[in-house]
DNA sequence: TAGATTGTTAATCGATTAACAATC
DNA sequence: TAGATTGTTAATCGATTAACAATC
């Protein structure tokens, strides 16, 4: 199979969501034409990006929703389970561990740190929050596959190294920093601040563009 | 000025946040080839991206770290206060509120709002926990500039509507749904369950290369 | 069979990288 | 002045859109 674009990657997600409603409203089949109305994308576009995954579609007909739904959370990998800790359990920590819906998703929220001693101990509920200077025998002790940090950059930089070599492969990063690491270990990165950014640029620009 | 390219200005945050940390190091001066090294792009990036804004650099000298730091801050609208309410305050809506941060940076958080009368009036470090049924007079009276959606997409997708009727004019949308209103209607979304499937996705495809 | 719509190739558009003249 | 490095044009690369033959 070729190399998948970040960008058709990042689409995978949001036809996933609209597959997902349009199941729910039991609508069994859909064109092209008709998804590409609803996204707000070209249908070509659609055709294109999943045709990198090969034929799911039927000429004619267009595509099943269920089936193609399936489909693509397979691709996503929601089709396995995934255990996941979450390091740092501040609102941020509590807030993805809280998230109904990743457990349906196949994500289990298997247990939370903190140094503060005033939340060690507390049951939340996915999970208890356990003592950070346990993380790197429980990483090893347990088969984690992801690390969710939800916490400053400083100890996220530090820890991270650490439970690399506790042999952790993926984390979601929260922190405000780059965490670069040899290329088998997945990062991906949710900076909330620069997000916040790009949206205070447009509010300049707008207000730019009226003087 | 011509258009801002959506790439461009996705990438200005985080030149952003590496000037801060060399201005912080107290680095006087950098070049675009230092930089890209720091950055892990290219150098001809750098220079094109800050281009399309003007020059801020000096031939055979670089880029002085604290001017461009201070005018690309003045680009993302960060030299303006930003008035800020949050809609939600469970425990997304309250690591927003409580990200201390984001004061520094310009953003007043004015006020939270929940439906839950267990919430409501409760204090919080940033502003009060109002009453959701007041936000449409509270976003009349006050100057409200951005609304923060940490609420369920049913009640986030009405709530929205009405808001853009009073006069709300951005919004940083963590529903997951895509809000859509008029074009002069700021929309920035931060959808992250689609990050961790992003993140699932590089799993699966490392895992599948294996086999 | 005729109509619809995919899968896929070709054309276009935009973004990134390379090159270099301008200039500090 | 010589060296360094930008600003900017040109070349390349990749992603999106358009077109259409294949086929259900």
């Amino acid at each position: 199979m070729n190399k998948i674009s970040k960008a058709v990657v990042t689409r995978l997600p949001r036809y996933y969501r609209y597959l997902d409603e349009l199941r729910q409203q039991n609508v069994e089949r859909i064109s092209s034409k008709e998804l590409s109305k609803l996204m707000n994308v070209t249908a070509s576009q659609i055709r294109q990006d999943l045709n990198n995954f090969g034929g799911f579609g039927q000429q004619g007909y267009g595509y099943n929703v269920q089936y193609l739904y399936d489909e693509i959370g397979k691709l996503l990998g929601l089709d396995v389970k995934h255990k996941m800790i979450i390091v740092g359990a501040g609102n941020l920590g509590q807030a993805i561990a809280n998230y109904g819906n990743f457990r349906n998703r196949g994500f289990e929220i298997a247990a939370l740190f903190d140094k503060n001693p005033d939340l060690i101990g507390k049951k939340t509920a996915h999970g208890q929050i356990l003592d950070i200077a346990d993380i790197y025998d429980y990483v090893k002790k347990h088969n984690v596959e992801i690390v969710a940090l939800t916490l400053p950059k400083g100890p996220a930089k530090r820890i991270a190294q650490k439970l690399v070599e506790c042999g952790v492969k993926a984390f979601w990063n929260f922190a405000h920093t780059d965490l670069s690491f040899s290329d088998d270990i997945i990062v991906e990165n949710v900076h909330l601040s620069e997000s916040l950014m790009k949206l205070t640029y447009r509010i300049s620009e707008k207000n730019d563009s009226k003087e």
